[in-house]
DNA sequence: ACAAATCAGTTGTTTTTACAACAGAATCGA
DNA sequence: TCGATTCTGTTGTAAAAACAACTGATTTGT
């Protein structure tokens, strides 16, 4: 366990956390390792959750099979990040999505009422684990919210300015550069990329945005 | 302030907090209570918010305005409620919608930083509220991320097949009744009622489904 | 520097959705 | 109970999006 504890320092869990106090919550935090070779199951849909997840070596996919078989992959989990915080609320029910290693991996499960119950005064940095898994899971909203937002609207044009107002505001200025590629753009608004190519053609057309690559003008 | 503590009690944040601990709790979480008039913005676009806040008494509602001044009603907020809780990171940036009282209104601020930060022995639910925070904020993700999953279907027949599964996923039965009726349904994926409709008959006519009102069946 | 790959825009066709309008069934209220 | 309202399904039409296929521009790697 020791050997991760450089990978648990980068993490947004352990932000802030030094290197010997680390090592030294990994027991008060309940810290438990366990590896997957690839192609096993690391979470399962059905099951119940009460850890939060934290991988520290492979990659990890999130699936989805619904109800015909049809799979479908959610995302994909990178080294460092963590995953299972939005089931651990005891009224959450039982996991929906399965996580499966695409390549050998390790992953470290901390018991969430571990974690937010603070012990005696041996760990004085337990406070800020709690808030940086509070603040962590605070943004994920956020981003969520935003996300859902642009996604609600019916048509291709009510996206983009969605997303392009929301983008607007975030840099607090009518000029900025987005974080995608036309395929990016597309894959995160769920649009076609043609179709989406063509509406912001349209949308210059009526003296709505200017555009240049990455940089785009409201007007 | 007083006054509303039975309010307080009944809210996630201090759900098992006894009256008398919610009381002395007040001061210990900095709560600063304000009231607004009908049509007063209780929070603003671009500010910026350390706090977590309460409605105790009225109804607000979250608006949002695009660059072009096009006004859109995101959800309202109803005694008992919290918000502001995904804006609170310090690393959020500023708000990208308006709170609005839509009657006169009366909220309470919580100092975020209070909140997480456990303080002396004096407040023994202290730590009883970071874990309902903790699990309402996780469990709001958890229902964000779900829709998300079905508003990124392309199809309205997609998305009805996502969310269906999710349903009996969670009845662990193929046979369910869901809380919408058909508009609800409609205005929660995001698609056209009727259409909809249209693709619930086609999707029984192809033998995938049946139902009757709110009462579904996969086959 | 050059070939290959990626990226953005364009066009035409097909499919899907939104929209509007309506009808029958179910529900609600007086 | 009767009239009004709400809910659900149906249909036709218009609008929009997906899809496929292609072009030229840009970027990348060797």
């Amino acid at each position: 366990m020791k050997k991760y504890v450089p990978v648990l320092m980068k993490t947004q869990m352990f932000a802030g956390v030094g290197n010997d106090e680390v090592s030294a919550m990994l027991s008060c935090l309940d810290a438990r390792l366990y590896n997957y070779k690839k192609g096993e199951y690391v979470l399962r849909q059905g099951e119940h959750l009460s850890d939060i997840v934290v991988l520290v070596e492979g990659t990890l996919h999130i699936q989805n099979d619904d109800y015909w078989g049809n799979r479908s992959i959610l995302g994909q989990i990178a080294v460092g990040e963590m995953f299972g915080e939005a089931y651990v609320a005891p009224e959450s029910g039982a996991l929906l999505n399965d996580v499966v290693a695409i390549e050998d991996s390790t992953v470290i499960f901390f018991d969430v009422r571990r974690i937010l119950t603070t012990c005696s005064s041996a760990c004085r940095f337990h406070a800020m684990v709690v808030q940086n898994m509070f603040f962590a899971i605070s943004g994920k909203n956020r981003k969520l919210v935003q996300k859902l937002g642009h996604m609600s609207k019916r048509s291709t044009r009510e996206k983009l300015i969605s997303y392009l107002s929301e983008e607007a505001k975030k840099h607090n200025s009518a000029t900025f550069n987005i974080p995608f590629n036309r395929q990016q753009l597309a894959d995160f608004l769920s649009v076609d990329r043609s179709a989406m190519s063509n509406e912001l053609c349209k949308m210059r057309d009526d003296g709505l945005i200017e555009f240049d690559k990455n940089s785009f003008k409201l007007l």
